[in-house]
DNA sequence: TTAACACCTTACCAATGGGTAATATGTTAC
DNA sequence: GTAACATATTACCCATTGGTAAGGTGTTAA
């Protein structure tokens, strides 16, 4: 674990683990069969293996729930592998962003993506 | 090119990569042998794929200046990759964004890392 | 206590990726 | 035109990685 920032990145260039990430911050904790349900076309060691790099990426926490594990994401270690960078580049996505937001708030409700 | 994000955080799982865009974001306009003197310990055909790799992506554009290649960041393609997902973490990265600027106005001036 | 369950671990495979070396292509300098 | 230059392209090597399959560990239920 040589660098956060390093760890973070590895993690993000998955879309499987951006995915999970995702399900973790809209629903909060989940356990590995929930998340597993999300992914048919893997198998359950295939989810295994990705919670063990994002855990090992210090991105997400487990606590063990009887025989079930339950993930949840680790806000400020993911927050604060992320924050130096975005910080540099804030002048090139803060329009953007702000732009989206302007979107959101005068159309539909729900999900972004 | 699926898709768009896919691509942002694959270009950015690689350290020197990443540099690349630092070194552009900082600087502006680059050629090729501006930004290899940066990387002694890589190969000039490995900066090349790199530059590729980003081009590819969408991420740097560039243009012809003699036989010399100019490379600048395209930040429209990166802003608009980056905002959406940005935008679903909001909560997660704002509140540690805004105490980096804190420490940032209080501390020395400089580069951020 | 035995069976089903939830998850982890390991072994293995094919594909990808970062790196170098060698070769090509186009460009300026001589 | 020829040589040096700047970059791209290709071929190749090795390490990493995403995936499956199979077996292991601990836990609840019968």
């Amino acid at each position: 674990m040589r660098d956060a920032q390093d760890e973070l990145f590895k993690a993000l260039a998955d879309p499987t683990r951006r995915r999970v990430l995702d399900l973790l911050a809209a629903h909060g904790d989940l356990t590995v069969s929930e998340l597993a349900t999300e992914f048919p076309n893997l198998v359950a060691s295939g989810i295994s293996k990705h919670l063990m790099g994002l855990r090992a990426a210090g991105l997400v926490r487990s606590t063990r729930d009887g025989r079930r594990q339950i993930y949840r994401l680790e806000p400020e270690a993911f927050a604060s592998a992320l924050a130096p960078w975005l910080a540099k580049y804030e002048p090139y996505w803060s329009a953007a962003l702000d732009r989206l937001r302007v979107l959101a708030d005068g159309g539909e409700p729900g999900q972004n993506d």
